[in-house]
DNA sequence: CTGATTTCGTTAGGAAATTAACTAACCAAG
DNA sequence: CTTGGTTAGTTAATTTCCTAACGAAATCAG
């Protein structure tokens, strides 16, 4: 099916100030949408007035309060338009269309699949309402601002991966880094729900993580913030850093191989991977177990670098290893012994994390396309 | 001398605006006034008349163009009032009276000064036009959020020292950690002028961070972050790190007892502190150079580890120990060789950049006390 | 010196949003 | 069923700031 991507008239800057409140909100009476956007009810008279004129926003129904007169209740109208969301793995391909308010209005997700450009097809194949406003993909790479052409993942193979999708043609498209994805999934509706500052330490196949500051991801100066995998290590007296010798240390690869190599045959049938691990270690593995624990450790350690720099108050952990419960305990004492007093949390939205994340960046980005205008920023000097 | 707390009425929002992008530029047309703050020539016109009416701003001069008429020029009055800075570092006292537009207006700096109000009373004696509006101070501390009582020092002995200053009652005072000052002056007026993100090392009798994020210092949950000597050390397989273990390793002190240590009577006098030590370095002693040199390696790892969280994509080196410039060849290497690419400068401010920071900060929060209003922030989604 | 050109600053009219006051709708107590 | 209290929404007057046009002051060319 075909895709708009021109809008119609922009709305006055009133109707768009209320037209991202209503879409933040979901469904609000028109003095909610005063109180939230900071306008005089007359102003949101008019702006509603104009918005529904345009099929921007429709009415709902009716509120009814204890007491008073019952009000009219809005939504965003069908010429809100959608936006697109996709978190391009490396194993698995997960697709969300969304409403500007957030709405999930379709979803799919494949594993191993040789043409994510199908699973994108069939997703906007589901999202007929109104004009498709923008579009961010999660890569696992870093996306560094690339000049002129916006901005790009850092690896070829993963630009050409995005290239391909058969994202429709005019539509904004953003590339961001998936762990900053998630970290954002988690501040708006996981474990970080309300923090200003907040980091989120993904533990999996490598290592990374995602920071939130001032209610906004952290990218750096070359879209690198958070490769931790970077940190010095080893590093103490009589010990030479080496390039990436976390990354050796702290993936998951690397764990599996220390756990086969010192692996014997009174232990038992060895662990394939790190769900094996983890699960003999569940049912009281003794050697699983010290395994599990000293990669808690290390975790904590890392944990306990960030802390150093960022101070974040929250650490959320996440990712095919993070998210596992079993490591909470070890990575909170570490952390309670090297580091400042910070909280640790597993992550509370999941697999899902990345796409609903990106889903979030592309909402933010669709209202703009909409209004053109500016989320508001609280006034503090410096 | 008697200080003014009360200010006069409140300017309307646009010779607010003007107020604020006049203190920015120093002296201004109204042409340059209407640019700078987003307003049109006739809003300008009344709010200047309002700012002189108010005695905030006047007649400065007259500026002729190339052609076309000569152009009014206008800078702040004497009802804009002033701000005072402290550096209350633990060897020194350094206090600086500004107008609101950064002009020194008072400067004074004491050594191992057993009473830092005499010295700030002396500053506040040469400040004599209008009110004082803002008061910052710097102190070698963490500065967290203490709830109802504003941001105080986390160590009891610096908040006393704070409270005893005898800064006038009724003035805002804000509380804020010396490296982030510091690193704010190279921000505004030094080495990492114009930058988005950035970081200031500072290596001398400990170790600290600065960060500087989307133009504003980064300070974490509770105030502490950039407290890099808490980073794991050592940390290896093999080494448990202990806590404080790098703080142990890179502050000056233990750095001249390693030295102290391994120095035998063929090498000569033994140096008594660090700048003895570089001086010795500097003049071709092998052994003292390669204690600097293994030094620089120590502090580039460091920079490797703020790289791998943050990505600054420059590293500013002060302090003591860090602003000495044969640091930086070895710190570069080292850092090239772990990290991801990064600038490494020395800083340009020196020894006043905390007073100077600290004084951006202060007048800073003067403009904001008196228009009691927003700086323009950049509408960027998310 | 005179006129053309350019820029500064003011005046006049209009658009947008606010405050204040009023009308409309809804509930519940008497 | 009426009346009082409360909240929703509209109307009217005012404020604020913009655009457009005009007058004022400066430089430069002849």
């Amino acid at each position: 099916m075909e895709h708009d991507v021109a809008a119609g008239p922009r709305p006055s800057a009133s109707a768009g100030a209320v037209f991202a409140v209503l879409a933040g909100a979901g469904r609000a009476t028109r003095p909610q949408l005063a109180h939230l956007a900071g306008l005089s009810k007359p102003t949101v008279s008019s702006a509603v007035a104009e918005l529904e004129g345009t099929r921007l926003a429709a009415r709902s129904g009716t509120a009814h309060g204890a007491t008073g007169r019952s009000a009219a209740v809005y939504r965003l109208g069908p010429a809100a338009g959608t936006v697109l969301a996709v978190d391009l793995g490396s194993t698995h391909t997960a697709v969300r269309g969304c409403a500007l308010d957030g709405t999930v209005l379709a979803a799919r997700t494949t594993y191993g699949d040789p043409r994510p450009a199908d699973t994108v097809r069939a997703v906007l194949g589901e999202l007929s309402t109104g004009p498709l406003r923008a579009a961010v993909v999660a890569v696992p790479d870093i996306a560094r601002d690339a000049g002129g052409s916006g901005v790009r993942p850092a690896t070829p193979a993963v630009a050409t991966a995005v290239d391909t999708l058969g994202l429709p043609a005019g539509v904004p498209v953003r590339i961001e880094n998936n762990v900053n994805c998630a970290a954002l999934a988690e501040l708006h509706e996981g474990a970080a729900r309300g923090r200003d500052i907040f980091c989120y330490l993904q533990v999996g196949h490598g290592i990374g993580l995602g920071i939130v500051a001032g209610g906004r991801v952290l990218r750096g100066a070359s879209g690198a913030a958070g490769e931790i995998a970077r940190l010095p290590y080893p590093w103490g007296s009589g010990h030479e850093p080496v390039p990436e010798g976390l990354e050796e240390y702290a993936g998951a690869g690397s764990l599996v191989r220390r756990v086969t190599a010192a692996w014997t045959a009174a232990d038992g049938p060895a662990p394939h991977d790190a769900v094996e691990l983890f699960a003999l270690a569940w049912g009281g593995h003794a050697k699983a177990r010290s395994f599990v624990e000293e990669h808690a450790r290390e975790v904590g350690r890392v944990a306990a670098a960030v802390t150093a720099v960022l101070d974040p108050g929250l650490i959320v952990l996440g990712g095919g290893i993070g998210a596992n419960p079993q490591l909470l305990p070890g990575v909170r004492a570490e952390l309670d012994r090297l580091g400042l007093p910070t909280e640790v949390a597993g992550c509370a939205v999941g697999e899902s994390g990345t796409v609903a994340g990106a889903a979030r960046l592309a909402v933010a980005r669709g209202i703009h396309a909409v209004t053109g205008a500016l989320v508001p920023q609280p006034p503090v000097p410096r």
